[in-house]
DNA sequence: TAGCGTCACTTACAAAGAGTAAGTGACTAA
DNA sequence: TTAGTCACTTACTCTTTGTAAGTGACGCTA
């Protein structure tokens, strides 16, 4: 019998590029217009230059984001595959809205640095 | 939902929580029917009894899976914020249904777009 | 009832990944 | 000249994951 039925290498292989530590908010803000590198570290509370660079480098092997250098300035993008992410990012983005923690309001700004620092 | 940064840490903590490593694998096992331990485990190559006692006790935590033990049998069923990440998984599958990579067009594992099609 | 297998875990240890911090060279504004 | 920003690297530490083996409770078969 198939022990494997309902399995699926290729949404696997999706499910973990999206959901890898850090992916999801840097595909929201080269989404939202960022392109730069600095540009979405800093609007990426936790985020590390290190991990930054890193995740990028396999975005761009992903072709999910590609990388333009001029002479003076990086720049990052989102392919037309990493466009066609905006669809997961906000339905994942309306579940969060419905079933955010009883304790966090509108408000939940404030605790970003404590939440990037669980662990 | 606050777009004025363009970051959002309950998005944050929802993408990382579906995209954890096997979370997504196991959450659509659950979608599709798995209820026991060894059904969900024989159902995902690769993971190990370990990490789905672990992944499973943290999903318990977030409140996303729920644990029934009768006397002689242990059942986890999605719980409503469970089952409403029917649709996420389902623009997931979508995404990468349609992104495939070129080389993995042949699996003998079992053909993508039929497979998540399965419910 | 002895032996074997399954089930739902747990424990121990090594390897991989992530966090922290500091450094790099190219450029740029004061 | 000096200081600062930008887009990264490198080195080191700590956490998470992979691998493998073990646990007790239960069931089946002979």
């Amino acid at each position: 019998m198939d022990e494997t039925q309902g399995y699926c290498p290729v949404f696997h292989r999706a499910v973990e590029l999206i959901g890898r530590r850090w992916n999801g908010p840097i595909i929201r803000a080269l989404l939202d217009g960022a392109d730069r590198f600095g540009e979405i570290r800093s609007r990426i509370p936790g985020l590390t230059d290190r991990l930054l660079a890193q995740r990028l480098r396999e975005l761009e092997r992903e072709g999910v984001v590609e990388r333009a250098s001029s002479a003076t300035t990086v720049h990052y993008t989102l392919t037309t595959k990493g466009h066609s992410l905006a669809p997961v990012i906000e339905s994942i983005a309306q579940w969060a809205a419905a079933w955010e923690p009883p304790g966090s309001t509108s408000s939940a700004q404030g605790r970003s640095a404590a939440d990037s620092r669980r662990r």
